[in-house]
DNA sequence: AATGAATGAGAATTCATTCAT
DNA sequence: AATGAATGAATTCTCATTCAT
């Protein structure tokens, strides 16, 4: 109860004010908790956001990987994909917007390779599928893998960073990320 | 003199780590000054980052209007504006990355004004680029504009705020960046 | 059983890292007990050393009168007494130096009259010994009593103290202080 | 200024309460400063402590090598190392009293390791002063040198340590001492 | 313009202790 | 007898800022 009362306080206050502009006193003072009892549950500051950050990431994992192994053609693959990404990332919009914001900072280096393994993961996951879209003669082969991966992790950034450029209601959000994504990917890794 | 030290000094102390997690006394010490100083000259740490805020978002304004404005062919004008941006982008792109970061916390909202019109800026002229290009029936028309222009940014902020996947030599990645935006986006626009 | 897993966790952390270095919930990890035990059984850390100290004092009592009622000549008490404070002293060095630390200390008056009270009862019965080989004319009668002791309790002192200096096995340890101490005190108490 | 009142207030409180009982508050409230300039001035509470053993015990230090540079005769050089040490150390009980206290905890082992290191300099000093004794034939040589050097350090570290037992006026514990230790060596290391 | 000292608030964390169960 | 959570005060230290010179 009160280890999750912590937990939603300080992912919103991260969310809105990023990790250094929060203090535990702001966490504490949110949760209603003695400051204290951030570290009797959670050891320190860091090890808070560590947890926080483990959380949604490996969900997003989970179901990338799922996909890879189903039994759906490869641009079906690629479709589920993206729109499981879209989900996500919409759903959490604030969330990811703070994770690019400390990944784009130097301190705490044990945070940044964690959040930069969790985002590889997922990187490697969509790769999978693009590879096996190339290696079934369905995909093209002649891209830029490494930047082919951001063109759909830089659209979603960019929707979850400029929030003043996106102001639909979440699911119609959604929906046309969805189509521009499938449209912009399959025009592109199309065999011509 | 001294004013200068400290501007480049606190400018690269928050490219690398943000605004919260640079002292006065770091910028002091990095860029050789006594402490009182900076207060003495810029008034406040806010104030400072005012100051190399609007700098930076200046010098952000990607001279596309020139392009938008020449003769060439529509497809051409469009990998003249991608080549202009990369070209900026990789050159500057710790500056971009602090932007991007800056942008996307809460305090300071003149600031985010200001740096919002300048993006939109460039947004606008690229616009206007792609709808001549559909004018003259050589792009397609059935695009969501708006997540159109997000794949040239989305795909350009990845590159500069994920240094760590982006390793090449300045010059290599730009042309690996030239090609890539080229081929995706002659991909997406054309008429099928 | 608790409590003496307490008694004697607190005991080493206390010898090795002194009182106030020393947190209760160091004591409670050591003895793999729940930290609000202490405090239920001993009812302050306070109180909990007062307990430790107690004991330490009453086995500090070396039995010298034992020494000074017997029939041997007055070096050979002096030898023996000498001999039973070095092997009660490097046997227990740690408790030693604990308790020469504590009293050091301006805290806990109470604890440290009763120390003294101990100590003091040990130097009685040395000088004791001293007096009456100089009633008997085999010791110099023209030597500073209190220092004379403080030269058996100082040189002890030191080892137990300064461990860093002493570095020999405890059996080896006790051999070089008897002979040195024999040689020591027959060298200055001897009339010339 | 500020800093010889932070010094002597922390010297004072150090020598009372010990490092750890001593709080920087308690420091900054007895030198009537604000808390920070603690901070400020010497950086840490450890370095604090570092700087104000370093001072004493250098003076110390410096007597003893001139002592044993000088052409007195052995005995004498002896003598006058005695005197040296005894004023020293009676006029800075409280000081040494805390040395020795510290000295025996296991925390902070680079305070300790300078500790030990300007200890062992003074030891070095006295030794060689013995030593040269000895190779002009004037002194024993079948001692236990470590153990020799205790003798003196010992019963110094009782008078600093034992208040109760010494409360002569300083200098009468200083002539009390003289006489006592001049005559305790000589005896003992004088050749039968 | 520049300095070094000083300030007071606030940072994260640890402390001994107490509470309800 | 024992537990885990909770408390509130205290810890050291760092912060941006201001002061007198």
């Amino acid at each position: 109860m009160t280890k999750e009362k912590i937990l939603s306080a300080a992912q919103e206050l991260f969310e809105e004010q990023g990790f250094d502009g929060t203090s535990v006193r702001d966490i504490a003072a949110k949760a209603n908790v003695n400051v204290a009892l951030i570290n009797y549950h959670f050891g320190s500051k860091d090890l808070l956001i560590t947890i926080l950050i483990e959380e949604i990431a490996n969900a997003a994992y989970i179901k990338l990987a799922d996909i890879y192994k189903s039994n759906e053609r490869p641009m079906q693959k690629l479709f589920l994909a993206i729109d499981s990404m879209v989900d996500k990332i919409v759903d959490n919009k604030k969330y990811y917007q703070m994770l690019h914001r400390e990944l784009s900072m130097t301190g705490r280096p044990e945070l940044k390779d964690q959040l930069i393994k969790s985002m590889k993961r997922n990187r490697t996951e969509l790769k999978n599928i693009i590879e096996e879209g190339q290696g079934k003669k369905v995909f093209r082969t002649d891209i830029d893998m490494e930047l082919t991966l951001s063109i759909l992790f830089g659209v979603l950034q960019q929707v979850t960073g400029k929030a003043y450029l996106y102001k639909d209601a979440n699911h119609k959000l959604k929906t046309r990320l969805r189509h521009h994504l499938h449209d912009l990917m399959s025009s592109f890794l199309s065999k011509k």
